[in-house]
RNA sequence: GCCGGCAUAGCUCAAAGGUAGAGCAACGGUUUUGUAAACCGUAGGUUGUAGGUUCGAUUCCUAUUGCCGGCUCCA
């Protein structure tokens, strides 16, 4: 068996079973549930059957038996299963009842069993497995495994399930794989929004306001200006208009809209004497009833409505995290009527606008398609015409994506954008949502060519899906090193002496601070070398501009970049220059360098 | 909501059944610097909250709140 990444999957595998084996010698009455190979590990989950949770010096005496039995050399066997009812029954009276489970759904699969033997042919242990496998134990390396954490799962995961003990762990060809598999973590830590973000001042999470409730400072507020200036303007050119709607409203409207039925758990009450009123969770029924102000014929259509929406939804306390997962957000909400024709044109431009937009920031993203769901409002043929037209629109642009049969929303197909973050976990932040539902329940009409009333197809839409996970993305994809058009600060003045060079510093400060740029000048009583590394370094802003008596004489500041080093002596209008050409084009990288 | 872990100064972390200490930041002073951390000093904490055990709790126990890693859910 050859060692590379495509057989990488294999030999985790066949750690899971070592591990398996090391956990049932440890803790005989651990239940095997499931253990597979994920992207970049393994895990296995036990059912400890007496309540009892591992702890971490548990994890470490799994490691070193797993190291134990690795010294055995063990091989992995195949052995397909003769009697299926008998193996259920031999699983049953082990106690094994997830595996009799697993093995009842998989009866007709030719289910097989791994065997893990030792030299003189004793088994070990045997799993209920499809396999593949390594053929034995000396191609895992002892030094090239990591358990890495304890979690909770559900048995299938199923919230009305046993919760069972899963182990997270990894495993690679080599001790040099795993190391720098271990050093990538390291980093991606660093990178983490929530560190940054208290670091660099960015946003906070106070107990007293409530879990998931953000309050933006003013370093992360210039930021979100700055993208919320890209979004207004980009949405006037590409032909949206743009509304404000109240935060809470009615539950009467929410009734009509099918929320307080289907969404009800999410949604935050409020009651004043009697008239109960809900906390909006989304932006739709607002927009509909401005819809609903007119009378729209065909050639009015589409109607491309925008709002910086800010809605509130009860979520479970355990699904909150940083910016990522929040109560209250704000998303970048719009609203597509029109007529079925121009369905197509329209998905094709909101694909264009989500493409163009994470252009910007250098992100890439991956493509899901949604389809039907079990249960679902509307005609079929309407479905079938709805998702027709959203691969349409993605096939006409060679754009990959995957299908997810079966999980688009029950209102109708979608098209989710996904963006890695800094740990290579996915987010969805773009998507584009068709709906026949609200469309009929707030009775929605416009008067087409024959005269005729018909109901408008509506899209919902989000470019960066909500402010707060975005900027907390934001935040990991740029290891908070904001590019200038987005940075908090742009350019630090830096005197070489305060008594000598003050004046010219302030100058220099003024002129760039007229010119529209966001810059400080920086007079504290502290050593320039301080200056330039704190920053540079610790608030990662884009320039230094160091001035002292070279400068005073030519006009000029010392220009310092970030992450670049000495980035040349430009005279205060050129670096003006540069560096609002750098900002207006919002550059992705610090162009001015030596 | 569920399983597990954590909670000490503004931040990052130590220590410990006899009421806690460092670095950075802050403040005061000295220094006025030529390209990624000048020096000296001062101040700062009911150890998340509420109970309990104990002569004594910040440490042990219980509850609670928040956060972290997952599961479920999701923009």
């Amino acid at each position: 068996m050859e060692k590379n990444n495509e057989t990488l999957r294999t030999l985790r595998h066949s750690v899971s079973h070592i591990m398996a084996q090391a956990v049932q010698n440890l803790f005989p009455q651990a239940k095997l549930a499931i253990g597979p190979a994920t992207d970049t590990g393994f895990y296995y989950d036990f059912d400890l059957t007496d309540g009892y949770a591992f702890t971490e010096d548990d994890i470490a005496k799994i490691e070193d038996e797993i190291k134990r039995i690795l010294k055995e050399n063990l091989t992995f066997e195949c052995y397909v299963i003769p009697d299926v009812d008998a193996q259920i029954a031999e699983f049953k009276a082990q106690g094994e009842i997830y595996k009799a489970e697993l093995l009842e759904e998989h009866r007709n699969d030719n289910p097989t069993l791994y065997l893990t033997k030792d030299k003189d042919g004793k088994v070990l242990f045997n799993d209920l497995c499809a396999g593949p496998h390594v053929p034995s134990t000396s191609y895992i390396k002892a030094n090239a495994i990591k358990l890495l954490k304890v979690a909770g799962a559900y048995w299938c995961g199923n919230e009305n399930n046993k919760m069972l003990q899963r182990i997270y762990a990894t495993a690679f060809w080599n001790k040099e794989d795993l190391q720098s598999y271990l050093t990538f973590l390291e980093e991606a830590e660093k990178r983490d929004h929530r560190k940054l973000g208290n670091a660099l001042d960015l946003f906070s999470v106070r107990e007293e306001v409530g879990g998931g409730l953000v309050l933006w400072h003013p370093n992360l507020a210039i930021v979100r200006e700055e993208i919320e200036n890209y979004w207004r303007s980009e949405h006037r050119k590409r032909g949206y208009v743009i509304v404000n709607t109240p935060h809470i409203a009615k539950s009467k409207l929410w009734e009509i809209s099918g929320h307080t039925g289907h969404y009800r758990e999410n949604m935050f009450f409020i009651n004043d004497d009697g008239e109960e009123y809900v906390l909006k969770p989304m932006n739709c029924p607002f927009h509909i009833l401005i819809y609903q102000a007119n009378r729209y014929s065909y050639r009015q259509l589409p109607l491309r409505m925008g709002e910086l929406g800010t809605v509130y939804r009860n979520e479970k306390s355990g699904a909150l995290a940083g910016l990522t997962r929040v109560k209250g957000f704000t998303q970048d909400d719009a609203h597509i009527f029109c007529t079925p024709e121009q369905m197509v044109d329209e998905i094709d431009a909101v694909i264009d606008f989500v493409s163009d937009t994470l252009k910007i920031f250098d992100m890439s993203f991956e493509v899901e398609l949604s389809t039907r769901p079990e249960s679902f409002v509307g005609e079929i043929s309407n479905w079938d015409k709805a998702e027709a037209g959203l691969k349409e629109a993605l096939d006409n642009r060679k754009m990959k994506y995957e299908i997810n049969e079966g999980d688009g929303a029950f209102y109708g197909p979608k098209i989710d954008f996904k963006i890695q973050d800094a740990l290579g976990r996915t987010w969805q932040c773009a998507t584009i949502q068709l709906d026949f539902n609200l469309p009929l329940r707030f009775d929605l009409k416009y008067q087409d060519k024959d005269g005729v009333l018909k109901t408008p197809v509506m899209l919902h839409r989000v470019i960066f899906g909500s402010m707060e996970r975005f900027h907390g993305i934001l935040i990991e994809h740029y290891a908070g090193a904001f590019p200038t058009w987005l940075a908090p600060t742009q350019a630090v003045v830096v005197p070489i002496s305060n008594e000598k060079h003050a004046d010219y510093a302030e100058k220099v400060y003024k002129k760039l601070r007229d010119a529209g740029i966001r810059v400080q000048l920086d007079d504290r009583s502290e050593s320039m070398n301080y200056k330039i590394r704190e920053n540079l370094q610790d608030k990662k802003t884009p320039y230094v501009l160091v001035v002292g008596d070279k400068e005073i004489e030519a006009n000029s500041v010392a220009v310092r970049a970030r992450g670049i080093g000495p980035a040349g002596v430009l005279t205060v209008d050129d670096f003006t220059e540069k560096i609002t050409e750098e900002i207006k084009s919002r550059a992705a990288n610090l162009t001015i360098k030596e």
